[in-house]
DNA sequence: ATATATAGTTAGCAAATGCTAACTAAAATA
DNA sequence: TATTTTAGTTAGCATTTGCTAACTATATAT
């Protein structure tokens, strides 16, 4: 079965969390997230059974290629699609939180399309 | 509670489906959506519980107020994001399909703005 | 070494939303 | 009118994904 939503959030959160720090283990997946540790728990057993992380007997959680490849998918597309809003005036809290429900549920073309546009219109002189 | 991504699409189908017909009836929007006559069933229960439709003594739904409200939102979120992805290259399945699912999830604001630069867009000049 | 604090697991609840099986009710047709 | 078809409902299953309560295991500190 395809990954969904919750399961993509909580690789991406995993993704940014050991971009700042040697070790990340669930309880601070949970802390970032905001989620119950039974609730991190059970998210881990599945990314780890779904071979797309690995935790080891510490409890440091650490990515396949497959789990790193998606997280840093879904990361590229939060980075992009949060800056394509902004780029449309939209304030940055707002076009974060809008880029974070998005980035699940938007196709690969359609992504590729926008982030092609984004860099192209910002080559365009502001007019006004 | 607030509405949700299934609720939306049973309201814009019904919606869709009344620009075509005099009455629409439970079975029309289960036969269009593919879902089973209880799931249309327990979902028309709920709109209905919400007062967003109504249901005459002959099956035939119609909107309230609110209801129609919620509708006509979704509906043109979805024809502006379709047209959007169009016209940044994709192709007319891909864009439908995709903006069916942003629809839900994005907020007024950020709709606003993408459908403001649409407009604009469509003003420049196409260089080559 | 013992006590406490921290991390993780197990069991089970709840809500949303799809399903099938089997029923009832209403409409159409022979 | 009686039968059949069509529409809708009820009951109950399955999955996903959050939760709490209560447990275990490990690590730290006195």
């Amino acid at each position: 079965m395809p990954i969904k939503e919750s399961g993509e959030m909580y690789l991406e959160t995993i993704y940014i969390l050991s971009k700042a720090r040697t070790s990340v283990r669930s309880v601070d997946v949970g802390a970032k997230m905001g989620y119950s540790k039974p609730s991190v728990s059970r998210a881990m057993g599945i990314l780890k059974k779904k071979g797309y992380i690995c935790i080891d007997r510490f409890g440091a959680i650490s990515f396949t290629e497959t789990g790193r490849k998606i997280a840093e998918t879904i990361y590229e597309r939060h980075m992009i699609l949060t800056k394509a809003l902004m780029y449309l005036g939209i304030d940055e809290d707002t076009a974060a939180y809008d880029a974070c429900r998005i980035e699940h549920y938007i196709s690969d073309r359609s992504f590729k399309a926008i982030k092609k546009h984004l860099e192209e219109y910002k080559q365009l002189p502001l007019e006004e």
